[in-house]
DNA sequence: TATGAATGAGGATTCATTCAT
DNA sequence: TATGAATGAATCCTCATTCAT
């Protein structure tokens, strides 16, 4: 808190701030045009400033991209932290219903961003990776609640947490998008229901 | 057997055959330079016809690709078009094995065309629909084998066909592309296996 | 009337229906599409002949539009030629209006086709001769009107027949290409009265 | 004269020799290879500038070329704003002249560059749009001066301004553009008298 | 006379990115 | 830190026309 580092303090917020305009420019832009067709022109005219501007804070398109999602993909790292320690098999389907549930509703809350993330992991190798990352994340966590059943005898052993908890988290994914593209007549309820159905009922003895 | 049908015209069978020569040097090249930076230039080129000779045929590059993949596409209808009519639950996990190891192994021969076929869908909304139809066209055979599961009182009945049908596909699709990618170190049979567990007894009682 | 020549007109008149199926789609086209846009490619498929067809008997686009112009053209070069003989300046603004009124009514009359004349006339230089003469037609007509009211003593000497023609007609040609257009809110008669109104004064004394 | 407007940015005024250069080069290109034949490419090369920075500039070659119009427009805007107050017949006949022949002469002046005005008239519907505009500003202002003239009594009043004016200034146009195309035989002080005199004696009583 | 397969020249335009200031 | 002028690669697709049959 010396003098120094408020001065620094001082020149560093002038250049928060541009960088704040830029990403909420930004995330307007993309919301707008979607991925592809939002350029960085459109962006930093939105956000007043020069265009070597945003190459200051960004190194391309998809770095500002993946920077606006970040905020984004907090939450579904949340959402994969949620603890799970189930006590019996019915314990384990209402919380694994509760996972589902919350995963989902993300997703659907933020439909429109989501929808623009689809399109991008499909035109951008580095956006395509951040979101793989992400469902390893959720995929590690879910496996290690898979072996935490096992432990407890309450589900099969002939099964590997790992293979498992993927083809479980594929299934959601899909229909996360789906749900995110509005390409289901399907209600949340519905899916919820029948995917933790069969997966509690086939995982859990 | 009669002339006029099997002459046909000494011309179609020189416009028949230079399709069949745009064809081919289309599938060289898109296998060569993938989807997205394979041009038209680089495929007429191959076929060594002329610039609009490609546009005679083709309405542009998505449709070229389109009918090349059709070919790929019909093997996986057959697939889908397998009988399932399992007299137990034991008959019934077998079935699905055998289809899914069908279904896997047959992305897995053709795993540099599906890979480019992947990354095609993220970039044409043609190609993303015909995919599309594909995977419908398998879920709405799963549906059928579940409900006919459910008729002979195998599978559950508190569950939506269509809607598990689609959970279940899903998580084959995933796998297929992830094996097509090589971006999986599990083999078949590991997958086939956990897969399947997981559904079979969910699904059937 | 001998055989022969029956035979030889049966065969011509096989290729006269053709000539006619062509110029019928043409016009058609060129009505539906505008000259620019209108392409052979659509010509033979309404007229259902061959791509080569259409070259046998017209040498390329230009050449099918002035054909089909030609009857049109035809009109024109008759309202041309109307007589002109009045023995008064009364007589002379009578039937000078009169004039007017079939060229003007004659161009609202194919209003579609006149639209589509004026377009290919700024693409097509051939298209732009062929109504240069058309007007060339108009002026001399009018030159000789003029002179002959000249020698009669109804108008005056002291200007060039041709000289006044031509811009008598310019005159005349601009109205009725925005007549065409529906680009001016003037009516028929509006025009006709100012035009001939300060023309017949001019000229005649 | 104080410095922040004068100087105005070193960078700036790069920019605008830049924007100079281009439109320098783009004239001189339109004379050499007409409107149509012009392109892009030959204008950046013969300016020594990069591709896109033409692109920086003008929208495409219709708004390139119609920028580097506007001078010339200009000069006729000028023409057009010419006052016009008669006392008497032969002052009117004496004025009518005068613009007539400036009007004529500055085509003339200009003939290289109006012939291609001509042809771009007929091929971008922009520039017929802004030729069009010019043409209804010295219609304006022709009804301007004839209004006056029916109001001093000069002029007869049995006639609409409008209408007139518009007659006369299609005569006036239209050899105006065989003047510059060199397509008429006419020497400009035959055009001048005869136009004139048609006009004056048909319009002044 | 009729066909239709094959041709290929040709130019506009975008936009992410750089770099000198 | 901020600017913004300049860059230029890179590909699409049309369509009138020909010519061998």
């Amino acid at each position: 808190m010396t003098s120094s580092t408020d001065t620094l303090t001082a020149r560093q917020q002038q250049a928060l701030k541009t960088r704040q305009k830029l990403l909420h420019a930004g995330k307007e832009t993309f919301l707008e045009y979607g991925f592809q067709k939002a350029t960085i022109s459109h962006i930093i005219k939105k956000a007043k400033t020069g265009y070597g501007t945003a190459y200051v804070y960004f190194k391309n398109k998809d770095e500002l991209f993946m920077i606006i999602m970040e905020d984004l993909m907090n939450e579904f790292y949340q959402v994969a932290e949620m603890p799970f320690t189930p006590a019996s098999k019915e314990e384990a389907l209402e919380q694994i219903k509760k996972q589902v549930q919350l995963f989902l509703s993300l997703a659907i809350k933020e439909k429109e961003m989501m929808s623009i993330v689809k399109e991008a992991i499909g035109l951008s190798p580095e956006i395509e990776k951040a979101w793989y990352d992400i469902r390893e994340k959720f995929i590690s966590r879910i496996s290690l609640d898979i072996r935490y059943a096992q432990q407890n005898k309450l589900a099969r052993l002939n099964v590997d947490a790992q293979l498992v908890a993927r083809g479980w988290f594929f299934s959601n994914e899909m229909f996360m998008w789906e749900l995110v593209q509005n390409s289901t007549h399907y209600s949340l309820e519905e899916v919820i229901h029948n995917l933790t159905t069969i997966y509690a009922n086939g995982l859990y003895e």
